[in-house]
DNA sequence: TTACAGGTCTTGT
DNA sequence: ACAAGACCTGTA
């Protein structure tokens, strides 16, 4: 057992709903599960406030998930740095959302998930993602893996029930890919920002939108900042014409953008 | 029933 | 460059 003190920036609850990881479940009454790269954890439902007690060892979470829980990154200079600023609607939204936090989660798994997750809901894109894990039938302890590129059938991804809809194609297309180019997400962790989004919108099925969260959530580039309808929305609301301070957030912008959506869809 | 969902592709100006 | 329209499909 791992018990960690994020002094008000981790709450389970709000990342489990915030969007961005589409395979966190609550298990029981005060805990929620998580298979990450073919890993297991459970951790506790504590309150943003609260240590999190999380279900492996020190060298499990050495090894693995204090770089998926981006524990190292200072989120409290974060908070400081937003509630400063003077700007209402993102304090507001900093209130709301206070606990999240980027994960760095598995590329491929990343890349197919948000694919999925165009011009669909929630509901649809965590079944469909579920579906793919099962029917790729590789177990571990609490469920089943993620299929990575040579781990399904191409073929598979054609089946109806999936629920992929018009978007089975473009899937298909990034597993034979990646299966025919298996140095290719090596390259794209290598890559910076920039360039990592330049190659990723030359796949089809993959836009601005999709390839900042592939940057932000799959990549850890934390200058990413996907703008969906919600954000998109806000922006227009709250902000005439790009009157949001980009520039002040600098090096934490995805982040930030993580409390806009998180408070927009609340 | 009709509209919507963390967009993208295609086609036409 | 930019603006429509089309697009699978479960759910409310």
């Amino acid at each position: 057992m791992m018990k960690i003190d994020f002094k008000g920036t981790f709450d389970p609850v709000k990342i489990m709903k915030s969007g961005q990881c589409f395979r966190w479940k609550q298990v029981d009454e005060n805990h929620i599960g998580v298979i990450a790269s073919g890993k297991y954890i459970e951790m506790t439902m504590a309150k943003a406030q609260e240590p999190v007690t999380f279900s492996c060892n020190e060298e499990e979470w050495n090894g693995f998930w204090k770089a998926y829980f981006d524990a190292d990154r200072d989120y409290v200079k974060i908070g400081n740095l937003i509630e400063s600023s003077g700007d209402e609607h993102l304090m507001e939204a900093y209130g709301a959302g206070r606990g999240i936090r980027i994960l760095k989660q598995d590329l491929f798994e990343i890349i197919i998930s948000f694919m999925i997750s165009q011009n669909n809901n929630i509901t649809r894109i965590s079944r469909s993602i579920e579906l793919i894990c099962e029917r790729a039938g590789i177990k571990v302890r609490g469920g089943y893996k993620f299929p990575g590129p040579d781990e399904a059938d191409p073929k598979m991804f054609e089946e109806p029930s999936l629920g992929l809809g018009y978007r089975a194609p473009y899937i298909k297309e990034m597993y034979e890919f990646v299966s025919e180019n298996p140095n290719w997400l090596r390259e794209l962790e290598s890559f910076s920002f920039k360039d990592a989004y330049k190659e990723l919108i030359l796949r089809k099925g993959i836009g601005p939108k999709v390839a900042n969260c592939i940057c932000l959530f799959g990549l850890g580039h934390v200058n990413a900042f996907p703008i969906d309808t919600h954000v998109k929305q806000l922006l227009e609301k709250y902000y005439n014409k790009e009157e949001f301070d980009f520039k002040r957030y600098e090096g934490c912008l995805g982040i930030i953008q993580q409390f806009l959506f998180y408070y927009e869809i609340k």
